[in-house]
DNA sequence: AGTCATTCCTTTTTT
DNA sequence: AGGAATGACT
């Protein structure tokens, strides 16, 4: 047993060896939250004697969930079987394929993904009626979205405005036909084992008692769907030890509140606290940074975070003529770094707030001939052949997707067009059966007489597809998924349609040959766990940490992860704040939340970039630096622009943007006397009424003040000009 | 039905 | 700038 905790330090192993009951660890970055869980996981089975069977863990990746498992078997002698881990997504969908009998769809459903859930919104956008314009298909899309989360169904989705009651009968309809198609979208798999565990008892005893023990990673990012599913899941045992940081909740517009995590202590009044502070991972300099950013965030429980890793070098920052010269420095250093041995390219990862940011630098890589690695799963499964490889398999797997059929039925082209899909669909509603197997009768029996509302041309174009199904779908019981493929790729002709003999024609097949490997590794799996293992793929698990190159990733999939070396780029107001967040309050913070992530990240050294000018739109254009760079004490960061780097653009004669507010810095610290207005006072405005002070610098000898106003939203105001009474003072 | 040109829209973030 | 969607033409 002592080897499951004499690593670790007492507040570590204060929340391994916890009693039973409701548990919250509240763990700052670095603090070796993931092994704690693993241990406690190991700690349960080993020393209390839990039947690994009752042990529920959720983890924020499928990767994670695997790592988390090898580690339990490595510090258990003993395999441990049973065990259930994954994501919440992975876990409900599971659990509705098992209890399908009480759902709207049959256990062998597919899952939409993102593309396919707007596609199909817009598809009904189309057949109501509804202008596009003025009901964009994204945006009604995550109002769905949002509601589901909400755990709201049709019926009490509330309407106030035109607007929500359009929105509710497209969700009616997207219901519908997610039940005809037999599909389900990702919130739905949360909906759905929400509901169930709700409303029926008896499936909601089965679960509660056979979990025992659950345990959930990232515990900030839970919305209300899942957080109801674990107070019902824990409903017999109360054992719910969940682990999470409110300073990096990163995903409030997917419906996570990271108040769940206050909302935890309330709902569970016997919970016992654990705060993990010791940082394992960054220097102290990366630490203080961290720091100085997070703490302008109002309302939230301060944390000290600490290390004994020392002090460590000064945070660097660098200010680039343009986004095009970014990427530069940024390849240029680490093939510095790299030539004087200091650091190996594995040891760098370079994040940016959204994806197109990553163009330029992988051009930067390419153009000097150097391998990198780009996370992003979704990029890779969405694309059009790839997309259209895996609705070859749904459609095969579950001939009722009439999304995938429609998409993929003229792929190769075969001569099947709009006319011949509406009389398809006409046809098959008529009979009152799918359009898939629709399409099998036909091929069956071409001259049967049933069918002569079709053109003979309409015909014969369907008729091959049909044949074609039809034994794809004989083969699908009796082979793994990579067969499948093969045989689908030959049967198409896919190399000669996709590989036209361009440049691009070949990256195609590339991307192609890439997914059947990929299919390769499910040889012992079906059809279905194939599918729902690549709908539910998340960035992060195609990371291989297997070759030595530097990795290029969103501040969103950095979650989790760390590095020797980070550089954060694109620190530009618009860009990271991005401009989306900016009159929304919640948003901003959350910005500030997400360049926290990234900058704990980092282990050794931490980059800070950011440009003179940016281009968006295909136009380049002055910006401003990141607002979160003025946050900052000069003292922690060194200013690149001065001294190796002259080489790199020509700004080195100019003034840099970033020494003059570096002035501006030190002449707010020998203020600091005169400041009025400190974070966390309350003042009183002549026309906004009250407000709570976010935060406050000196611009030109005036006083500058962000304040929250209860109703209004965030304002900025100079004190000069404006009548401020302080209601209660922060000073100390 | 398929091909080509033009327009229009995009950029948050992802299970 | 680049990719997708629409529309005219064959």
């Amino acid at each position: 047993m002592t080897n499951l905790i004499s690593d670790l330090n007492i507040q570590q192993q204060q929340a391994v060896m916890s009693g039973l009951g409701p548990i919250l660890v509240l763990a700052g970055p670095g603090s070796g939250k993931t092994r704690v869980l693993t241990r406690r996981v190991a700690y349960l089975i080993s020393t209390m004697g839990v039947n690994p069977f009752q042990i529920l863990a959720v983890t924020f990746t499928n990767k994670a969930a695997r790592e988390m498992e090898s580690r339990v078997l490595e510090l258990i002698k003993n395999v441990p079987q049973g065990l259930s881990m994954g994501t919440f997504h992975s876990i409900c969908a599971r659990i509705l394929r098992r209890e399908s009998k009480y759902l709207p769809i049959q256990s062998n459903f597919v899952i939409f993904d993102q593309d396919d859930q707007v596609r199909l919104v817009k598809k009904i956008l189309k057949d109501q009626n509804i202008d596009e314009k003025r009901f964009q298909p994204n945006s009604v899309h995550s109002a769905i979205s949002k509601a589901k989360n909400d755990l709201l169904l049709v019926d009490s989705f509330p309407v106030n405005s035109y607007r929500d009651e359009v929105i509710k009968r497209v969700y009616q309809h997207y219901q519908e036909a997610l039940y005809v198609n037999n599909a389900v979208d990702f919130d739905d798999l949360l909906l759905w084992t929400a509901y169930l565990l709700e409303e029926h008892s008896d499936i909601k005893e089965k679960y509660a008692r056979r979990y025992e023990h659950v345990l959930v990673d990232e515990f900030q990012d839970t919305n209300i769907a899942q957080y109801e599913i674990l107070k019902n899941i824990t409903s017999f045992h109360h054992n719910l030890f969940v682990v999470g940081d409110a300073d990096q909740s990163i995903y409030r517009w997917r419906g996570a509140d990271y108040r769940n995590v206050i909302r935890f202590e309330k709902d569970f009044p016997d919970t016992q606290v654990i705060l993990l502070e010791h940082n394992y991972r960054s220097t102290q300099n990366i630490l203080d940074v961290a720091t100085s950013v997070i703490n302008k965030n109002p309302y939230r429980v301060p944390k000290i975070l600490f290390t004994d890793r020392g002090q460590g070098e000064k945070v660097s920052v660098y200010e680039a003529l343009n986004d095009r010269i970014e990427a530069d420095f940024i390849v240029e250093t680490i093939v510095n770094i790299v030539a004087k041995r200091k650091a190996e390219a594995g040891d760098f990862a370079i994040m940016y707030r959204t994806n197109a940011q990553s163009r330029l630098i992988e051009e930067a890589f390419l153009g000097r001939g150097l391998p990198y690695r780009l996370i992003g799963a979704q990029r890779f499964y969405g694309r059009r052949e790839i997309k259209d490889m895996i609705a070859f398999l749904r459609l095969v797997h579950n001939p009722n997707d009439e999304v995938s059929l429609s998409r993929i039925i003229n792929v190769p082209p075969r001569k099947i067009g709009n006319k011949t899909m509406i009389d398809l669909h006409t046809v098959a509603q008529n009979a009152k059966i799918p359009m898939g197997l629709l399409l099998q009768k036909i091929a069956e029996n071409p001259n049967s007489g049933f069918y002569e509302v079709f053109s003979n041309r309409s015909i014969t174009a369907l008729e091959p597809f049909g044949r074609l199904l039809s034994s794809w779908i004989s083969l699908r019981d009796a082979s793994a998924p990579l067969e499948l493929i093969d045989r689908i790729i030959t049967d198409i002709d896919f190399h000669n349609y996709i590989d036209d003999g361009t440049e691009e024609g070949l990256g195609k097949w590339e991307n192609v040959m890439e997914f059947r490997r990929l299919a390769a590794e499910f040889k012992d799996e079906d059809l279905t766990t194939f599918l729902e293992q690549i709908a539910l793929v998340s960035d992060q698990d195609t990371l291989r940490e297997d070759t030595n190159i530097p990795t290029l990733l969103t501040l969103h999939a950095a979650k989790g992860l760390e590095f020797p070396i980070v550089m954060i780029t694109g620190l530009n107001e618009g860009t990271l704040p991005h401009n989306r967040s900016f009159d929304e309050p919640e948003e901003m913070m959350e910005e500030r939340r997400l360049f926290y992530v990234g900058i704990t990240r980092a282990q050794d050294q931490l980059y800070l970039i950011y440009s003179q000018e940016r281009s968006a739109y295909g136009f380049s254009e002055p910006t401003e630096p990141s607002r979160f760079l003025y946050d900052i004490p000069a003292e922690l960061l060194s200013n690149l622009n001065r001294s190796s780097y002259h080489n790199i653009g020509q700004g080195s004669s100019k003034k840099s943007k970033w020494q003059s507010n570096n002035k501006r810095k030190d002449l707010e610290i020998n203020k600091t006397k005169e400041q009025k207005y400190l974070p966390g006072t309350m003042v009183e405005h002549p026309h906004w009424g009250e407000g709570l002070v976010l935060n406050s610098r000196f611009d030109d000898g005036d006083e500058i003040v962000d304040i929250f106003f209860k109703g209004v939203g965030q304002k900025k105001v100079a004190t000069s000009l404006a009548n401020l009474v302080i209601t209660k003072s922060n000073l100390k």
